[in-house]
RNA sequence: GCCUCAGUAGCUCAGACUGGUAGAGCAUCUGAUUUGUAAUCAGACGGCCGGGGGUUCGAAUCCCUCCUGGGGCUCCA
C-alpha cells in the first residue's frame, strides 16, 4: 500500500501501480475537469504509475498549466492531421502560446481550404477519442523512429544528446518526439479552432529552412473558446483602422508610400490637443523646449553608437557633397548636443530638454499596420540631464506624470516593467556588466521605495541602459509598451557631456534619462481610438457640437448658436439641411460628435437648447448661455466622462 | 523581405467556382417635402472591376507578374 497525499481532500491509501488517473477519478470523479497531475511538484500524464508515497494535485484544464497542457495536445493533435493529410509534411516544433498552440511544418504552403480540411481532420481525431500514449525508448531507438526527419534529430541533438533516451507520445498512427505531459485522450480538445497560417524559419534564422506555420487557439470549455471568439470580435469594432476611415482622422496613400500616415484634420485635431495638454505639463515640470533637425551627419549617429547598434532600424544613407547623411531615428544624439553647446553648472541641473520630434525608422514592410506601426513617429520626446543623486527624484516625477496622463486619457490596463539587459547576449549593449548591474538596482530600488507594483523582464532594455516600461493591455488582450523612462549611462563618454561642481570641477558623472510618457502620437492615437471606441472626452473630439435644426425656420438661430460656442473656443458643426432630424442624428453619428444640439422652434423663442449627448440620452430647454459655460468648463477641465447630460435612469 | 487572404462607384458590398462585356444600398446632385431625437419620396450623376501581360471569338471572372491593404513571421521537444 502507498500513502497520497491530496491536500483539502486528505490523505488516502492505495495499492502500489495505481495510475494518477485513477486517484483523481476516484477522489474527484469523472467530471473533475483535470488534463493531468502534478506529483511531488512535477506535471505528470494520467497514466503516470504511483509506486511510492507520493503528494498529488490535479491539474484543472482551466488553469493557466491546465491550458498549456491543454494547447500542447492541442499541437500534437494539428501535427497528427497534417502528417495524415500531407505524407511529405515534417513535423519540426509545436509549442503552447497565449490563447492557444501553434506548430511549424516543413511543406509546401497551405491556403485556407486546407486549413480547414486540417481542422476538420483534427475533429475525426477527437471524436475517434484516441488514448495519448506515452512511451520511453533508448537514444538509438529513437533516432531511428525519428530518422526520417533531420528536424527531430537536430532537436535531440540539441536538447538529448546521444547517450540518454526520452519520450515519444503516440496517439493513434501518430508518434512525436515530447516531454509532455499530455491530456489523457484526444476528447480532451474539443474546444479548438485553427486561425492562421504564416511563414517561420527553422529555428528563426533566415538562412534556414522556411516553415509552414499553423496557428490555432484552444481552452478548456465551450465558454472560454466562445469568450475569446468575442474578444476578437469586440476589438475588431475598436479597431483603430476602422475607426480612423470613419472619423477621417488619418489616410494611407500609396503614391505617398507604405507606413507614412497623413493626418487629416480630424485626427491633427486629436494630436495637437495632446500635444498641447502636453507641453503644458511639461512646462509645469521645468522642461524646456527645441527643434532638432531631422537628417543629421553620419559621425553623430557613429557618435551615439545608433550606427554600430541601430543600423538595420535606421533609413539608408544619403550622399551629399559634404558628406554622408542620415534621417534620424531619435533625437536623443541632437539633445545631447543642445546640452554640451554651452557650459554647465551644477546650479542648472537637472536640465530637461524636450521636443515633439519627427522620427524615421526603417520598419520591415510587411510589418507595417495602420498607425500602430509606421514610419515616420512623431515623438513625445525629452532627455533629463542629472546627476546620479537626482535620477530618483527625475524618475519619480516622470512615473508621477504617466499617472496623472493616464488616468486623464481614461487608460487603466497598464502596469510598470523594470526591462533589464540580457547577461548571456551582452553584444547587443554598450558598457560592462557592473554598470548594468548598478544601474538596474537603482531603477529597481526607486520603484521598490515608491511602493507602485511592477514586473522585471531580462533583455528588454534599450541598448545604453535599462529602462521602465509602461505596459498597456490592448482590447486584444495583447501588452504593447505605450511609456518609456530609460536610464542611459552611455551618452555621458560618448558626447563628453559635462557640468563645472560645487568644487570647481569638470564632472563627467552626467547621467541621461530618456522618457516619452505619451510615446508617439501614431501610437497614441491609435490606442487612444481603441480604448474610447472613437467616443474620445470632449476635449479632445474633432466636432464637439453637432448642431441639428428642425427645419428652414431655425437657420438663424443655429448660426447664432454657432457663433457663441465659437466664441468660448468650441469645435461646432451646423447641419441645416432639410433632411429629417431622425436622418441627420444617424448620419452624424458616425463622426461621434460629444453632443448634438437639437434647434426647434422652441430653442429659437426661448434662447435655449436641446442637448443630446453621444449616449442618447438627452436634456431639453438648457438656457444657451448656461451650456456654453458648462461645455467651456468641461473642455477646460479635460473631463473624461460627458457631464452636461444627467444620465437616464 | 517571407507566407497567406483580399483589392469591383466616395463608402459598405454582390457578381467570380460554371468566361458572354457591371449591380445594390448609402453618400453626392436636382426636384418635391419643412419635419421634435438612429434612414421622407422621386429622379440623376458616378466604375479601363488595383496596374501590366497572357489564354480565348470574347476576361471583373481562368493563368502569370507587379503594386497596395489585412493577418502572421517573439514564445522552441
Amino acid at each position: 500500500m502507498i500513502t497520497v497525499e491530496l491536500g483539502e481532500d486528505g490523505t488516502h491509501e492505495y495499492a502500489s501501480g495505481i495510475t494518477a488517473g485513477e486517484v483523481i477519478l476516484n477522489v474527484h470523479g469523472k467530471r473533475s475537469g483535470a488534463v493531468a497531475a502534478r506529483i511531488d511538484g512535477v506535471e505528470r500524464d494520467f497514466s503516470h504509475v504511483l509506486d511510492s508515497d507520493c503528494s498529488l494535485e490535479p491539474i484543472n484544464g482551466e488553469s493557466e498549466e491546465g491550458l498549456y497542457i491543454l494547447r500542447h495536445s492541442c499541437a500534437h493533435l494539428l501535427a497528427q492531421a497534417v502528417v495524415e493529410m500531407f505524407p511529405d509534411a515534417k513535423p519540426t516544433i509545436g509549442p503552447p502560446i497565449d490563447h492557444g498552440f501553434y506548430y511549424d511544418f516543413h511543406m509546401d504552403p497551405i491556403g485556407d481550404e486546407e486549413l480547414k480540411a486540417i481542422e476538420k481532420k483534427m475533429n475525426q481525431h477527437i471524436r475517434a477519442n484516441h488514448a495519448m500514449i506515452r512511451e520511453e525508448y533508448d537514444n538509438q531507438t529513437l533516432r531511428e523512429m525519428f530518422s526520417e526527419n533531420k528536424f527531430k534529430i537536430e532537436i535531440m541533438d540539441d536538447k538529448v544528446g546521444h547517450d540518454v533516451g526520452s519520450s515519444v507520445y503516440r496517439q493513434g498512427d501518430f508518434v512525436d518526439l515530447c516531454r509532455g505531459p499530455h491530456v489523457p485522450s484526444t476528447s480532451h480538445l474539443r474546444w479548438f479552432k485553427l486561425t492562421s497560417t504564416s511563414t517561420a524559419y527553422w529555428r528563426a534564422d533566415s538562412k534556414r529552412e522556411s516553415l509552414v506555420r499553423i496557428y490555432g487557439m484552444c481552452y478548456a470549455s465551450k465558454e472560454g473558446l466562445k469568450q475569446r471568439q468575442r474578444q476578437i470580435q469586440e476589438a475588431e469594432k475598436r479597431d483603430h483602422k476602422k475607426i480612423g476611415k470613419e472619423m477621417e482622422l488619418y489616410m494611407i496613400n500609396e503614391m505617398i508610400g507604405k507606413g507614412l500616415p497623413v493626418w487629416l484634420p480630424h485626427g491633427e485635431i486629436l494630436k495637437s490637443e495632446i500635444e498641447r495638454y502636453a507641453v503644458e505639463t511639461e512646462e509645469a515640470y521645468g522642461y524646456q523646449r527645441v527643434t532638432t533637425p531631422v537628417l543629421a551627419k553620419q559621425e553623430l549617429f557613429e557618435c551615439s553608437g545608433h550606427l554600430p547598434h541601430y543600423a538595420d532600424g535606421m533609413y539608408p544613407p544619403m550622399e551629399m557633397d559634404d558628406g554622408t547623411y542620415y534621417l534620424k531615428a531619435m533625437n536623443c544624439p541632437m539633445h545631447h548636443l543642445v546640452f554640451s553647446s554651452k557650459k554647465r553648472s551644477y546650479r542648472e541641473l537637472p536640465i530637461r530638454i524636450a521636443e515633439y520630434g519627427t522620427v524615421y525608422r526603417n520598419e520591415l514592410s510587411g510589418t507595417l499596420a495602420g498607425l500602430l506601426r509606421v514610419r515616420m513617429l512623431s515623438m513625445n520626446d525629452a532627455h533629463i540631464y542629472c546627476t546620479l543623486d537626482q535620477v530618483g527624484d527625475e524618475v519619480r516625477a516622470n512615473v508621477q506624470m504617466v499617472n496623472d496622463y493616464y488616468r486623464t486619457f481614461g487608460f487603466e490596463n497598464f502596469h510598470l516593467r523594470l526591462s533589464l539587459w540580457d547577461p548571456e547576449n551582452t553584444e547587443k549593449y554598450i558598457g560592462d556588466a557592473n554598470i548594468w548591474e548598478s544601474t538596474q538596482e537603482h531603477l529597481r530600488s526607486i520603484l521598490v521605495d515608491m511602493g507602485v507594483p511592477f514586473v522585471e523582464e531580462i533583455g528588454e532594455a534599450a541598448f545604453y541602459g535599462p529602462k521602465i516600461d509602461i505596459q498597456f493591455t490592448t482590447a486584444l488582450g495583447r501588452e504593447e509598451s505605450m511609456s518609456t523612462i530609460q536610464l542611459d549611462f552611455a551618452a555621458k563618454d560618448r558626447f563628453e557631456l559635462s557640468y563645472k561642481d560645487e568644487n570647481g570641477e569638470e564632472n563627467g558623472e552626467v547621467f541621461v534619462i530618456h522618457r516619452a510618457p505619451l510615446s508617439t502620437h501614431e501610437r497614441f492615437v491609435a490606442f487612444l481610438t481603441e480604448h474610447w471606441i472613437g467616443n474620445f472626452p470632449t476635449w479632445l473630439s474633432p466636432i464637439q457640437v453637432q448642431v441639428i435644426t428642425i427645419s428652414e425656420k431655425q437657420i438663424e438661430y443655429a448660426a447664432e448658436v454657432k457663433t457663441s460656442l465659437e466664441s468660448a473656443g468650441v469645435r461646432v458643426k451646423v447641419d441645416d439641411s432639410d433632411a429629417t432630424i431622425g436622418k441627420k442624428i444617424r448620419m452624424h453619428r458616425k463622426m461621434r460628435p460629444a453632443y448634438m444640439l437639437i434647434l426647434g422652434e422652441d430653442e429659437a423663442a426661448n434662447q435655449t437648447v436641446s442637448i443630446r449627448a453621444r449616449n442618447g440620452d438627452q436634456c431639453n430647454g438648457v438656457p444657451l448661455d448656461q451650456f456654453v459655460s458648462d461645455l467651456f468648463a468641461e473642455i477646460t477641465n479635460r473631463e473624461r466622462d460627458l457631464g452636461l447630460v444627467p444620465a437616464s435612469e
